[in-house]
RNA sequence: GGACUCGUAGCUCAGUUGGUUAGAGCAUUCGGUUUACAUCCGAAAGGUCAGAGGUUCGAGCCCUCUCGGGUCCACCA
């Protein structure tokens, strides 16, 4: 052995002996006996080189799955990728505009093919790097969310959702990003706080020349489509107003004021004016008193060809000038400039989200949630972090129904039809053979005599009207039909992934396989994605995809400050796997880490766990090369010393099985470093401890650390193995040191 | 406005159902070793476990309040 370990040197080929021994999949056989473990690794976008992140998942599941394999479970870490759909097609359309092109010059099924294949070429970084951080996870059954399988299992559960009724098509409000031109649902909406100016707008009273009604707006710029104002009716000092009118102060037309108890007497005014195409408030407001809906904005964010003078206007530009004409018209009563509200932002532009009034499909929540609030309930769910159990079930009581369309082509295309002679007012975009770009409604366009078959292969966009017939199926129902342009939310189809994917691969992997046991995931995305695969995985195949969620925090540099690229801080894990070596990464991010908490590591860190492989190295080095061994012929069997072993392994198993993976490490690493090395190698010196009891101590160190540092402790073994100490081929498979207690 | 969470050595954090002198890494001081360890070992110093009150034979851990960080949620236009 040499004088010191060389991750550089070892850790490639120690991978490959592994792979090589086809390790990491479960055997083809199920033994007698065998507790199944699965775990579903959350699949890194296809398209992106991990982050320090992923490398804390890869190596928390990769101890757990580790630990489990010689446990002797049969074990299952089932790696994959997502297709992220709109942060692929985002990245996908800042390549375009570098080369002064944009998503509107390609039809639909052209631009999918290509971002298909932009994704190809970055799609297998990913799934190296995280071999290089020693995941044994089982590579011959990945699978990316778009495989032609996966989808068809994905999209089973649309067609049993709409024969449960369970899904619908409505015009809603929707959070609609029109810079990335398409909606969201609630949960990829940030909201910021602002600065922004509250406008003091005042509304001519129609009978009393000269006396005005204030309304307090942050929106002055979709006035002139408003068509009443609102008073609390308790409000003793306004009632007198219900019922009167007013002068829409830009276009002259009479407003009535009416009376609702949603207006808050005590803000602003006390008055307020009605936007229902774009406030959830109003809007709903206005369903229930059946009132106008006038759409203002439309969905490229300028106001709409009814706004006169505004019409075709950017909304921020067409508030600036309607706000200086209600203050050349003296109808501003006052400008606050120091208030602050909350404003909806895309979580993936920044932009401001507009709520739009769209026709979208949505999923009835309420009852898929149900169970899994009894579930939750009956602590048949278990959620490693703090306080997020609280979190998930405050979420699943609140949830508004799910908005699954996307207005985007990367992802899985919705199985929805429409048949043209039938639907006469769909609203079409097609690119022609020759590259003509032709819009028009199905009747304009089926009167010019275009070929359905034409339309469909150059489609860009189709928007159909609320009123319009649809066909939910997986193929077309016939030649009259095309298909809607609007693709699934992404979370759709990650919602099911612990199931699409086994059932993917095989009935059978589904049957032995699932449900899965953990569930591991940075906290962030606890409502996006776990609380979703919850809900779906029951509600599908009738149990709960998982009953341990551990939610691993947030890695963040040595000074416990947020990585961002702007500061500059960002560690990549690749780079610390280089010089430190993974095992030392690894471990670095699990000692003393807790579920559910930040965790602030740097550069100390790291080259405090390398100096521990290179511990173990040089402890094993000694202990096999270096002790006189020879005296063992008259060992006396030091009791303690495998009392103690013994107390080790049961901690640490007993950590491991509760999940307390920080601990547990910590744990081997003071066992291993400050008892056996400092103390036991130091008495064995002295000829007070036999060798072999020592090299015995070291196999069951070499067990129980080597879940967390994967490479150093099998090339060690590697050596037990060539001098015959142990007949027991490879650390990975070998047995663990004692049972788990449950 | 509601909720969650954290506040333990100079710094970053552990502390498993409350139980003997509260731990680790890094940093500091002193000594040793360089025939396992581009290092390592031994020793020292450093904490009224944010503060106050309570429960208990016993509290870093449980309860209440206060102060101070952080995060999430909410339709005050």
């Amino acid at each position: 052995m040499d004088k010191r370990y060389d991750h550089q040197e070892y850790e490639q080929k120690i991978y490959g002996l592994w792979e090589e021994n086809q390790v990491f999949s479960p055997a083809k056989q199920l033994a007698k006996n065998q507790k199944p473990f699965t775990i579903i690794m959350p699949p890194p976008n296809a398209n992106d080189p991990l982050h320090v992140g992923h490398a804390m998942f890869v190596a928390i599941e990769d101890v757990l799955t580790r630990f489990h394999r010689m446990l002797g479970d049969d074990t299952l870490w089932l790696p994959g990728a997502d297709h992220a759909g709109i942060e692929t097609q985002f990245v996908f359309e800042k390549k375009l505009k570098k080369e002064n092109k944009t998503r509107f010059d390609f039809d639909r099924e052209t631009l999918y093919q290509m971002i298909w294949d932009y994704v190809q070429e970055n799609s297998g970084v990913a799934i190296k790097q995280m071999k290089r951080l020693g995941a044994s996870a089982d590579w011959s059954r990945f699978v990316f969310t778009l495989d032609q399988k996966a989808v068809d299992e994905a999209l089973k559960t649309l067609l049993k959702l709409d024969q449960d009724d369970l899904l619908y098509r409505d015009e809603q409000l929707v959070n609609y990003c029109t810079h990335c031109g398409t909606s969201f649902s609630e949960l990829e909406v940030i909201h910021q706080e602002q600065t922004t100016p509250l406008y003091y707008v005042k509304y001519p009273l129609v009978d009393r020349v000269g006396e005005f009604v204030t309304v307090a707006t942050v929106r002055p710029e979709p006035i002139f489509a408003d068509t009443h104002l609102a008073v609390n009716p308790k409000d003793k000092k306004r009632r007198a107003l219900i019922g009167k009118k007013v002068l829409n102060p830009l276009t002259q037309v009479e407003m009535e004021i009416i009376g609702d108890d949603f207006v808050d007497p005590d803000f602003g005014t006390g008055v307020v004016k009605l936007t229902p195409a774009h406030d959830r408030e109003d809007f709903a407001v206005a369903k229930k008193l059946g009132l106008p809906i006038n759409p203002a904005i439309d969905l490229m964010g300028r106001i709409v060809a009814t706004g006169g003078k505004y019409a075709g206007l950017k909304v921020k530009v067409a508030r600036e000038q309607v706000v200086a004409d209600l203050q050349k018209n003296g109808l501003i009563e006052k400008i606050d400039e120091s208030y602050k509200n909350r404003i909806a932002t895309c979580y993936r532009c920044k932009h401001v989200i507009e709520p739009l009034l769209l026709p979208q499909f949505f999923i009835k929540v309420k009852p898929l949630v149900k169970p899994v609030l009894e579930a939750l309930k009956e602590k048949k769910i278990r959620i490693h972090g703090t306080g997020y159990d609280k979190i998930l079930k405050h979420w699943l009581e609140n949830l508004y129904d799910w908005n699954i369309s996307r207005q985007i082509v990367w992802g899985i295309r919705m199985p929805v039809w429409y048949d043209l002679e039938k639907n006469l007012d769909l609203s079409i975009t097609f690119l022609t053979k020759t590259g003509e770009k032709i819009t028009g409604t199905s009747s304009e366009l089926l009167a010019k005599n275009y070929a359905i078959k034409e339309i469909g292969q150059g489609l860009q966009e189709l928007r159909a009207p609320l009123t319009a017939e649809y066909m939910i199926a997986l193929k077309s129902p016939g030649e009259n039909y095309l298909q809607e342009t609007d693709t699934l939310d992404t979370w759709f189809s990650s919602a099911q992934w612990p199931f699409t994917t086994l059932k993917s691969l095989s009935e059978k992997d589904f049957e032995r396989f699932y449900p899965t046991q953990v569930l591991e995931t940075a906290y962030d995305i606890l409502m996006f994605w776990v609380m979703r695969m919850l809900f779906m995985g029951k509600y599908v195949t009738g149990k709960l995809p998982f009953t341990d969620i551990y939610l691993h925090g947030l890695i963040r540099d040595a000074k416990g400050q947020k990585m961002s690229k702007s500061k500059g801080n960002v560690v990549n894990p690749m780079e610390l796997t280089e010089k430190y070596g993974a095992d030392a990464l690894r471990m670095a991010l699990i000692i003393r880490s807790t579920p559910g908490l930040d965790k602030a590591v740097g550069e100390q860190d790291f080259r405090a766990m390398r100096n521990l492989t290179n511990k173990l190295w040089n402890a094993s080095r000694f202990v096999l090369e270096h002790l006189d061994t020879t005296q063992a012929g008259e060992e006396k069997i030091n009791d303690q010393f495998n009392k103690k072993i013994e107390e080790v392994s049961q901690v640490i198993t007993k950590n491991l099985t509760n999940f307390q993976l920080g601990l547990a490490a910590e744990t081997a690493y003071n066992e291993f470093w400050h008892w056996y090395c400092d103390e036991c190698i130091e008495t064995a010196k002295a000829g007070k401890l036999g060798g072999q009891q020592l090299i015995a101590g070291l196999q069951t160190f070499l067990k129980l650390l080597h879940p967390f540092t994967p490479f150093v402790t099998e090339a060690v073994w590697q050596t037990l193995v060539e001098k015959k100490i142990t007949n027991e081929p490879l650390l990975i498979t070998a047995l663990w040191p004692t049972k788990s207690k449950e």
